[in-house]
RNA sequence: GGAGUGAGUCGGGCGAUCGCUCCUAUCAGGAGAGGAAAGUCCGGGCACCACAGGGCAGGGUGGCCGCUAACGGCGGCGCGGAGUGAUCCGCGGAAAGUGGCACAGAAAACAUACCGCCCGUUUUGGGUAAGGGUGAAAUGGCGGGGUAAGAGCCCACCGGCGGCCGAGUGAUCGGACGCGCAUGCUAAACCCCACCCGGUGCAAGACCAAAUAGGAGGGUGAGUGGCCCGCUCAUAUCCCUCGGGUAUGGUCGCUAGAGCCCAUGAGCAAUCAUGCGGCCCAGAUGAAUGAUCGCCGCCCGCGAGGGUACAGAACCCGGCUUACAGACUCGCUCCGGUU
RNA sequence: GCGCCAGUAGCUCAGGGGAAAGAGCAGCGGCCUUCUAAGCCGCGGGUCAGGGGUUCGAAUCCCUUCUGGCGCG
């Protein structure tokens, strides 16, 4: 099984903007003090797979490379073992999450995976 | 040693674990952000449209000579300015024409005379541009002669202008001669002169796959230069409009190149040439180059500890500009000390 | 990635070489009114986005930086 092990390849990724937009609309949502994160059932093939935005406003392209990566490290190490297969999640950085410590970020995400996964079973 | 000035280099290191992208000889191994990758301000390659051709319009550059694929870049030289100096900064034409120069001032350039000064007269007329005053700017400067008072009116020096001779590829420099001097500033105002520039951009462009309905109406036009000419294509299997459908998919372009290093030679230099000299150095596409930990370096702090710049390739090069903790190298100048 | 536009008072905008930079709304004070609104009178408020240059003189012309916005596909 892919998921037992912690590897990201572009399997694991969304590509198109589509994607995205429909994630953000049919799937259920959860906001931080730092991110905004939307999960929905998307696809068959045995993957969980991860799409990051982070916007401008919140610096230049090092820093949000830097918070892209970071948000990635956390879904590959804790966050997709919790989602079921063929589920997509979407994270959005929100002003100060580029200013957070690793640990923190996954913190964070972490309870709000939780959430996320609680309601998605509900819903279904 | 201090102050300054001009070039240039680096811009953390080592290791462990878990990952990402690409490549290869695929139980594995190798490679993987910058000096600015940035801003997109210039220039070129490449691709398509004519092989980018003529004219107009528009834009750019601006001392001279060179370097270069090209440039608004770089090097050398010339002139002017700033600085004790090393060094730095500036640069076509204002006697081709048009316009502008607020306020103040008599007058802002065809000219003119407010207060003065001088002569004659006592109403006023004439001669002056020395002095005063206004202004950012007032019709060469300074000294002497001269005169009623003055003035290139005359003279010397400086400045300016003109052609001549000489040196230099040239900008320009030097020389003697002539002219008492005629030409205020502004071209990042219009403009003139010389030279340069076709457009669009890798989302260029090429191929493959999939899909729909050769439906209706119109047309000499279409090929994107701003316009005209010209050129090419099509006269229906073409183009436009309306309506509808599929869909925004894949591969190539895509990294070996005006490439990097070394040596020798030419040149003051920018740069160029040669070597059967050595090297291969990102190629992603919601977009890799990361995360965590340990040790060391550097900075701040008594210490616990904290910090470690600016910043992330997107077709590729040459420049410019801007950002940048800190560290280092070399040349030169001035001042001070020692011998 | 490429192309284009804007930045002037708290807000919306004029002004395109010579001003002490204006207008409307907003604000403050006064008059009126029992009070408020409306109306009338007055007042304050500006590094003309930042820096450098051209000119005697720059919000205006040129260069550069920053910020915001729009378009292409």
């Amino acid at each position: 099984m892919q998921t037992s092990r912690s590897t990201f390849t572009a399997a694991d990724r969304l590509h198109r903007r589509a994607e995205f937009v429909h994630v953000q609309r049919v799937g259920v949502r959860s906001q931080t003090a730092h991110f905004v994160l939307y999960a929905a059932r998307t696809h068959d093939a045995p993957t969980v797979r991860l799409g990051t935005t982070v916007p401008r406003k919140l610096g230049n392209a090092v820093v949000r490379n830097k918070l892209k990566r970071r948000i990635r490290e956390c879904f590959r190490l804790q966050l997709r073992s919790l989602f079921d297969l063929g589920t997509s999640l979407v994270v959005i950085g929100r002003n100060g999450a580029q200013s957070l410590t690793t640990s923190a970020v996954a913190d964070e995400l972490g309870n709000a995976a939780g959430q996320l996964r609680a309601r998605l079973e509900s819903r279904v």
